[in-house]
DNA sequence: ATGGTTGCAACGCAA
């Protein structure tokens, strides 16, 4: 079984890659983040006729994820539990034995601003959903656009960062009490480098310099990761004319 | 040198 998360920026203007990526990697269940659609505007057809049934949670111009699965999705949630925010962020769903949570956690913009504290409040939601989640749901999988780069090595520049949003000690701990719930960072099951990004940046060359960061990661619960076989992140897609700023993370299950 | 690119949608905002 292959998970996948993508931050697609669009799923309007990424649909072709969208459909382009699914027929190569074949996917079972994928998440997108950014779709930047109203549920009306869902390429539902087209995703349908590519063989994926379909749960969104979208709103115009900003936000919006989806799960894409080829097994039925059931008990779909689109927030969490006691956090109103018109925001549209979250997606639970269960598919088969697996409960999969799609999050789009806010970026934060800088460390000083109103964003970074909606930030580390959405995440402090998101850990008291999940220990919750956890409990209900031995086999589960939190993946998605964490805009959290957990440790140095996952950060191109560490000294250029230091301090600043998507690396700052208060997310990280944030990710890492997230994690202390009992999730795995699939992509660190098989890899210890530093140097694997999920994202760079559209400006100077990002990408052709390997600037990035990962921050788009696929967490397993611990029954869950003791089924995982593998874990990448395909980069091909930002090669591609007119990509997203991120890139597909896949993690596979026995 | 505090830049730059993209998407949405409207000439700014968010990432």
């Amino acid at each position: 079984m292959l998970l996948a998360t993508w931050n697609v920026n669009s799923l309007k203007v990424r649909l072709p890659h969208l459909l382009t990526w699914l027929q190569s990697a074949r996917p079972d269940i994928v998440a997108l983040q950014e779709t930047k659609l109203v549920d009306e505007a869902f390429p539902t057809a087209e995703l349908e006729e590519a063989g994926y049934h379909c749960a969104f949670a979208g709103q115009k111009t900003y936000n919006g994820v989806a799960v894409l699965s080829r097994e039925a999705i059931t008990d779909v949630v689109t927030d969490l539990p006691g956090y109103a925010d018109p925001q549209r962020r979250v997606l639970g769903c269960t598919v088969g034995d697996v409960r999969v949570l799609n999050l789009y956690v806010p970026n934060g913009q800088t460390v000083d601003s109103e964003k970074y504290h909606y930030k580390l409040d959405w995440l402090k939601a998101l850990e008291d959903f999940c220990r919750d989640e956890l409990k209900a749901h031995p086999l589960m999988a939190a993946v998605g656009d964490f805009n959290i780069a957990p440790a140095d090595r996952d950060v191109h520049d560490p000294d250029a960062w230091r301090g600043s949003v998507l690396v700052s000690p208060a997310e990280r701990e944030a990710f890492d009490r997230l994690t202390a719930l009992g999730f795995v960072d699939t992509f660190r099951l098989f890899n210890s480098d530093g140097g694997f990004y999920s994202w760079w940046d559209y400006r100077m060359g990002g990408f052709r310099r390997n600037h990035g960061l990962r921050i788009d990661h696929v967490l397993a619960s611990k029954q869950l990761a003791e089924r995982c076989l593998g874990a990448t992140i395909d980069v091909e897609p930002r090669t591609w004319n007119r990509p997203s700023d991120h890139v597909p993370v896949v993690a596979r299950f026995s």
